[in-house]
DNA sequence: TCAACTATGTCAAAGTCCTGACATTGATTA
DNA sequence: TAATCAATGTCAGGACTTTGACATAGTTGA
């Protein structure tokens, strides 16, 4: 059992950032848990998932809507690839960003790991009251926009 | 310039697990920058910040207090040792738990990075209204809970 | 007492992610 | 038109983190 702390307000344990990270923590763990079963990872699984919502993204558009680097995505896209679950044109016209797509077997796997993650959000969203979520909804979007500017 | 969703109500980028994940993302980029000025990493920063609140916490307790392995922290609290930043005696009366402490230098380093970090906490204060910061933190407080049973 | 259980520290291997860099492509502008 | 700029894809290297495993130390209960 952890010591309790002497200053609670004054104690980083109950700082926005930490309380933050803390959400994050509980929410990572349990999507790794969840996709493990289908054997995905938490950035394999919302590359699918982007990719659902919005056909023919490029890496670095995946990239961007997923949190990290290009070079990351390019790993994550290239395992998807090789695993069947992606596909895209080996050159394209114009440009040099390849538009990607799920395959048959990517959409069939995308939605029985929906299933599991949609229940973790599901837990998520009953354990705020009712009539706070869009606020809470709000005030992550407000945090996003001032840490990114 | 991002495509427009769709379906907005029904669309992942609308969920509270993407928005919780965007606002981390921007929290952790935040931090990364604040502190590579000062040559510390997040875990890194946690870790100090963690033992300057409670002193003596040996590794596992560290590890559970910022969210990551035993493993992780282990090589952590090395670099941090090497770097004179903590200090633990090298053997211990009973058990295999060795508490960590500041050392002079590792209090001065946190002290001068908790500028920087604070900066941060108080963007992210200022940017949700002041009547809903208590309403946010029990917030992620039940998330945290909802997910961790 | 002794066996089972839990907790801790550590090692090894693999995966993941990032920074830095470079070449290519398209858009912008002088 | 030509030069500059921005964006993309990719490679290489390193840093970080995790899973899995093992030995050690303390606790619990038969």
């Amino acid at each position: 059992m952890p010591v309790e702390p002497p200053h609670p307000a004054e104690d980083v344990l109950e700082h926005v950032g930490y309380r933050l990270k803390r959400a994050h923590a509980a929410l990572r763990g349990a999507m790794d848990k969840a996709l493990r079963e289908h054997g995905l990872t938490v950035p394999q699984y919302a590359c699918l998932e982007v990719l659902a919502a919005r056909p023919g993204m490029s890496n670095a558009d995946l990239a961007r809507a997923t949190f990290v680097t290009r070079q990351s995505m390019n790993v994550v896209m290239r395992g998807l690839e090789d695993a069947g679950l992606i596909d895209r044109p080996g050159t394209v016209e114009t440009g040099r960003a390849r538009p990607a797509d799920l395959t048959a077997e990517g959409r069939r796997l995308l939605h029985a790991a929906q299933e599991s993650v949609y229940a973790i959000e599901a837990r998520m969203t009953r354990a705020v009251p009712g009539q706070r979520l869009a606020a809470l909804l709000e005030d992550f979007d407000r945090i996003a926009q001032a840490l990114d500017g």
